[in-house]
DNA sequence: TCTGGGGTCCTTAGTCCA
DNA sequence: TCTGTGGACTAAGGACCC
């Protein structure tokens, strides 16, 4: 078969099975369930217990009652009024994942982690070609359950984006009468690759969500094999010329994108919805001074810095606007951060209440280059205390020091500390206990 | 009945400059 | 000198992922 051939055939021009992608099984609540097995076989539910909150992770009898990642957590309880809600341990899962990590790096150092729970991996020199690829994927699996007690499906296909397609048809599925356990592993063969993708719903594609779907939808097109009948210049008119390119390549099963290993991180934030809408500026502020705080740090501890400020302001209506705005040198400082974004919020109308609340800095680099480049010639012009900070929360824990300004005028802390809530605010006390006000 | 938080990437529009 | 063009950069918003 020639190169060309092959394109159209939908193979790639190698053409070998040697790309997994790994999921692991309902990573959160199977953690959970891990260390409190007495829930086993009832609906547990990761994430924001608040009337905010939305679902993290939904262990697979509580799916089969219809709840998902992503759903309001106030629906998963009308849907599932038993489920079990658990706010979940981010640090937990970190640790977990960095294990389930170093499982799969035994096999192949070609590993590309998506995120906590999920990784694709290039094993086509690993192991000297001696082991089939699935033969691989069935040995990382073992291992992990061995080691971690938690199941995973493994997708294996000849590139990145027909592993993570086949990964769904290994996974268990939730039906109404219960979990029903998947393969585990699911093979997208060499050659059969069109036959795989042609009937598979346009939405299933990984980049088409939502507003893609639907647009998709009204030119006719509902399945994969719709979308490679169309001619690769419609679907750039209509999409724009990376994602309409980028699908018409999909389509046709070609994705020459490589398993990368150190994907560097672009940006560092932090953004929180409030259990209650913010109207009063002062509050507002000294949220922002406690999150633009947080990040700064965050940047610290990772030896980077950044040069564009950007805040993220949602309103009691759900509008969300942005601002930012691009210092001329980079900056992890949190009084350079802060006062960058306080400058940005002074300039909005926010008398209607503020719901969410968000600081990020992007264009990234590392602070090692900036010291020597700049400080050596001018010396330092960051905060002195910064470091000072940094030294004592790492000594005493992330809440042992803080930013007077991000005090409520009772010294207290404003409203939480970073981290305490990561899908959403907490559940309300219940009434009669002491509620700590933040005036 | 509402809609989290961590990100990445893309598009569009405006500005500056060669 | 005027006009056009195109690249680099910035800003804002949107879509998408888990």
């Amino acid at each position: 078969m020639t190169v060309s051939e092959a394109l159209t055939e939908g193979a790639p021009p190698d053409g070998s099975l040697g790309f997994l992608h790994v999921d692991m099984d309902a990573f959160f609540a199977s953690v959970e369930l891990r260390r409190r097995p007495e829930l086993r076989g009832r609906p547990v539910v990761v994430g924001g217990t608040g009337d905010r909150g939305v679902v993290a992770a939904a262990s697979y009898t509580a799916r089969s009652y219809g709840i998902h990642s992503a759903m309001p957590s106030s629906r998963a309880r009308r849907l599932c009024p038993d489920v079990v809600f658990i706010e979940g341990d981010h640090a937990l899962y970190g640790e977990v994942s960095q294990n389930v990590m170093s499982i799969m790096r035994g096999f192949t150092p070609l590993l590309e982690p998506l995120s906590l729970d999920e990784a694709f991996l290039d094993v086509r020199g690993a192991l000297h070609g001696v082991i089939r690829p699935e033969e691989i994927a069935a040995r990382i699996r073992r291992r992990i359950l061995d080691d971690e007690s938690l199941t995973c499906s493994v997708g294996v296909a000849s590139n990145k984006f027909l592993a993570k397609l086949a990964t769904e048809r290994a996974k268990p599925r939730a039906t109404p009468t219960g979990p029903e356990f998947g393969s585990g592993v699911f093979v997208v063969a060499v050659g059969g690759e069109l036959e795989f993708l042609r009937p598979m719903a346009v939405r299933e594609l990984w980049g088409v969500g939502p507003a893609t779907g639907a647009r998709l939808s009204r030119m006719g097109i509902e399945t994969v094999g719709d979308l490679a009948a169309q001619p690769e210049s419609r679907l750039i008119a209509s999409l724009g010329r990376s994602l309409g390119h980028h699908l018409h390549r999909l389509a046709h099963a070609i994705d020459e994108r490589p398993v990368v290993v150190d994907r560097g991180m672009k940006s560092i934030g932090h953004e929180e919805t409030f259990a209650r809408d913010i109207t009063d500026p002062g509050d507002l502020r000294r949220q922002l001074v406690r999150m633009s705080d947080a990040v700064a740090a965050r940047l610290r501890s990772r030896g980077q810095m950044g040069r564009t400020v950007s805040i993220k302001v949602r309103f009691a209506d759900f509008t969300t606007i942005s601002r930012s705005s691009t210092v001329p040198e980079p900056i992890d400082g949190t009084g350079e951060i802060t006062d960058e974004a306080s400058a940005m919020l002074g300039l909005l109308d926010t008398t209607p209440g503020v719901r969410l609340l968000g600081v990020n800095v992007s264009q990234l680099s590392s602070s090692r280059i900036r010291q020597l480049s700049l400080e050596d010639v001018h010396g330092s012009s960051r905060d002195p205390t910064d470091p000072v900070v940094d030294e004592i929360r790492g000594r005493f824990g992330g809440d042992s020091i803080g930013r007077a300004a991000a005090l409520s005028k009772s010294g207290r802390p404003a409203n939480k500390k970073i981290g305490d809530a990561p899908w959403g605010p907490a559940a309300e006390p219940e009434p009669g206990t002491a509620v700590e006000e933040v005036d």
